[in-house]
DNA sequence: CCATCACTGAAGCAACCGCTTGACTTTAGA
DNA sequence: TCTAAAGTCAAGCGGTTGCTTCAGTGATGG
């Protein structure tokens, strides 16, 4: 559960195939805005916007030197995303042992006699 | 990278917070419709609409005996999710881990010496 | 049988998204 | 200094989302 806001804007934020597609290529290191843009079919503007969606869901951070602004993931973030996910795959394989375990109970197999 | 459209359908079902509840709650279990839409604050045609943008994005399957339908998760879908995820981060942590080796060789402790 | 329960589907609406264009600012290099 | 590079900002626009209301439909239980 942790907080909801974060999760919100992060889910939301990786939903797009342009700004997972800026944090794959971020993943591999820091890049400029231009880098960024390069590989993606739209405007330096619209870039622009989503690196702003990516940093306001705490994914990304980015610095100004002289007039290049670099880039980079904030893995946290990536983190606590995982854990969300991991812990709702725990929790219902738990609830699938517990149910193998009754039906192993009640519907012994030939070897158990 | 898998494919694009499941991850794009996985991340914007769970962006919403009223979703991730409906995901929580059958991470525990399958449920009807009404015991998934009692705890939400909104009508029981929200939740029906809800439940189709899970089942589109492919994180939750329903049958409907009766007059009940009944919800449990797909928990193929959540494991591609954290698979993104994590493939992302081991990434991220290869070139950091990258980054530290060449620190540590150009600038040696006290004790390298 | 018939009232109630558990949904289902369509219409409508305000708010939000992704994108473009175009005008601007700041820095770097010849 | 003058030009180009690298962003930045705001306006606007068509499409999508997240609801609500309302009018059904098909079981179930008494």
């Amino acid at each position: 559960m942790l907080q909801q806001q974060p999760l919100d804007l992060a889910f939301q934020a990786l939903s797009d195939p342009g700004r997972r597609a800026m944090v794959e290529r971020l993943s591999f290191g820091p890049a400029s805005v231009s880098e960024l843009a390069k590989p993606l079919p739209m405007t330096l503007s619209a870039v622009v916007q989503h690196l702003k969606v990516l940093e306001e869901a705490g994914l990304v951070k980015s610095e100004k030197v002289g007039r290049v602004r670099t880039c980079s993931l904030e893995i946290d973030a990536l983190a606590q995303l995982e854990a969300w996910v991991s812990e709702r795959r725990r929790f219902w394989a738990k609830q699938y042992d517990q149910l193998e375990a009754y039906l192993a109970e009640t519907t012994p197999r030939e070897g158990d006699r």
